[in-house]
DNA sequence: TGGTATAGGTCAGTTCTTGACCTATTGGTG
DNA sequence: CACCAATAGGTCAAGAACTGACCTATACCA
């Protein structure tokens, strides 16, 4: 009956706001009679939601934890925050959650009423971009889509532009989203070349899924992620970083996430930061960002990055605050660095 | 009756997934007729759950958008990676939506079965530390207790480390969250001292809810959010940063946020950036960040703090590689920079 | 044009739900 | 210590709803 389960929803609902419920209120609330609520909560607790109730005067009921996730029962503003928290978790993933949270997101958007739509879009760009992302920054609907797809098993195409600029059609059977070196990769079959690929998600353009069934196969690999993160470390260029800090470890240990890179001491006031990153710009920020003194050791390029760096912030303080800035030509000046 | 319910609930978690399912398959999973799968969407749609379905050959039935947000159901993995989302959404807040992801935060807290915590506990301590925020990061726990707090209507008793340093024992009703300049504010009546107060929440030990009603008052100003902001710009010091920037404002414009600060041009080739920050690590973070050249006109502190910046950088890429770092002692070396 | 999918009407038997009334139990308060 | 207010749960009868079986209409694809 339409009636009784659209109750019981609703009485979820009023259970998941954070307060008691005294059983009269409720009865209200639902238009039943107290003795019908005693009867939903024990509904409830037979579908595995656990209600505790604390007897005595201004006792009541409240949803507790239980061994099963109840259905979420979200007012706007609750969906609109966690798909804005959603998206931006899909541009920085978080080991081990990557494809769960574009799942999860992928889930909202589908179901998401269209008056949510804008001002979710509306509050997703104002996200501050991190130094080392600008520009590739992944399209979280474009996550969604091939999510959609590689669950719905559809093959999908798309237009790409490869390392080496050049533009090509391709029909592929999606297989799975993988996240590594902070940027997200697609694994799938391209039907065409007749073999595996993977693509840089940001590189991809158009997609739509064309309707056929993708023929289901065996991975090339026992674990999707571990295949690309192997196919990666041979094509794409990454920095080691090998830096000496002048601080004592236990004091950085709490600032160094542990995707910057591991920590070793070496003696008790300094200590050694061993870290990859694949742009020198991202090394870079996470190092200045320790705020104690360092030494760069490798790469070379790091090192020429900071330089770069210092020389840019040393000029942007030496010069006089009133002259109008920037009114030599130096030919030598480099102008916004190229988007890696 | 459980039995529909439930059955209703298992539907929409079906349709949920974002694949199409055909009524005969439907009404196997679910173990009813085919007839009876085609009452539960049409009760599915009577709720306000928009299933659209496909006719024809492969056709199936599909949840869209509608009106009314539709109960989510989520397995384990979403649920985690919903939590550990709205975990770090929680500390860098998105403007206009911090209340709403930290009350979500709290409705799942609340009903998230105790083998996905330790899940979300070990997975949200890998998140990166941004500068300028360095050590007084929110817990998201507290926030949500809270939150619980002041949607339940009952008093909270904390132990507050006031600027000054002195500790003190407080009662308070609390009243609202605000979140500004990057860091979390409760607004709340000290039942002490009588009086509305604004305590920093990364500042607050032992939050506990005493049990006791919040006596219902009428907020000090219209916009809570407002009064704060308000009263933290007499009472916390901010640096106003007046910046020129030497490139075109259209190639930057996607690089700032509209957190950082207001561009405005000023020739073809440089514009004027005026942003504010609480911390001078987060305003020379964002300017190394964009990658251009760049002259900062205000404050002299932020010079100071660049100045001293690319001296650091320096020293961390003319030391010789080989050589043991940090052997001579220079006393006017800063170690690590206290946590403002 | 044929096959397969959804859409929906009707009917009878079964089952469930509801509210009223009842008592037991628990926890805090005066 | 006794009282009160809250949850917990049993029972009953009337009513309502659910289910599956059968039917036809309709839309889409190959």
């Amino acid at each position: 009956m339409a009636d009784t389960s659209s109750r019981l929803l609703k009485l979820l609902s009023l259970l998941q706001t954070p307060r008691e419920w005294p059983g009269g209120e409720l009865a209200e609330r639902l238009g039943v009679s107290r003795r019908t609520v005693r009867r939903d909560v024990e509904r409830l607790r037979d579908l595995g939601y656990p209600v505790e109730a604390m007897r005595g005067a201004d006792g009541g009921y409240r949803l507790v934890a239980g061994t099963a996730m109840p259905p979420l029962l979200l007012d706007d503003e609750e969906a609109v925050a966690i798909t804005v928290g959603l998206s931006t978790a899909a541009r920085q993933p978080v080991r081990g959650i990557e494809e769960a949270s574009v799942r999860a997101l992928a889930k909202l958007e589908r179901v998401l009423p269209s008056r949510l739509r804008y001002r979710v879009r509306s509050l997703s760009g104002a996200t501050v971009p991190l130094p080392g992302s600008a520009g590739d920054d992944v399209d979280p609907e474009l996550l969604t889509v091939l999510a959609g797809a590689i669950a719905n098993g559809e093959r999908v195409r798309f237009g790409y532009q490869a390392g080496d600029g050049t533009d090509s059609a391709r029909h592929v059977d999606p297989h799975r989203l993988v996240s590594a070196r902070r940027r997200w990769y697609l694994l799938g079959h391209d039907n065409d070349r007749d073999d595996w690929r993977i693509f840089r998600i940001d590189r991809m353009r158009d997609v739509t899924p064309t309707g056929g069934r993708s023929t289901p196969r065996d991975l090339p690999a026992d674990d999707a992620a571990a295949y690309v993160a192997g196919k990666l470390y041979s094509l794409v260029p990454t920095y080691a970083a090998d830096v000496v800090l002048g601080a004592p470890m236990a004091e950085l240990a709490a600032r160094v996430g542990s995707d910057v890179g591991e920590l070793s001491p070496i003696d008790e006031r300094t200590c050694l930061l061993r870290c990859h990153g694949d742009t020198l710009e991202w090394l870079a920020m996470r190092l200045t960002a320790l705020g104690c003194e360092f030494e760069v050791r490798e790469p070379p390029e790091l090192v020429e990055h900071l330089r770069a760096l210092a020389a840019r912030l040393t000029r942007a303080t030496t010069a006089s605050p009133d002259a109008r800035p920037f009114t030599t030509d130096a030919p030598d000046r480099p102008q916004i660095s190229p988007v890696v």
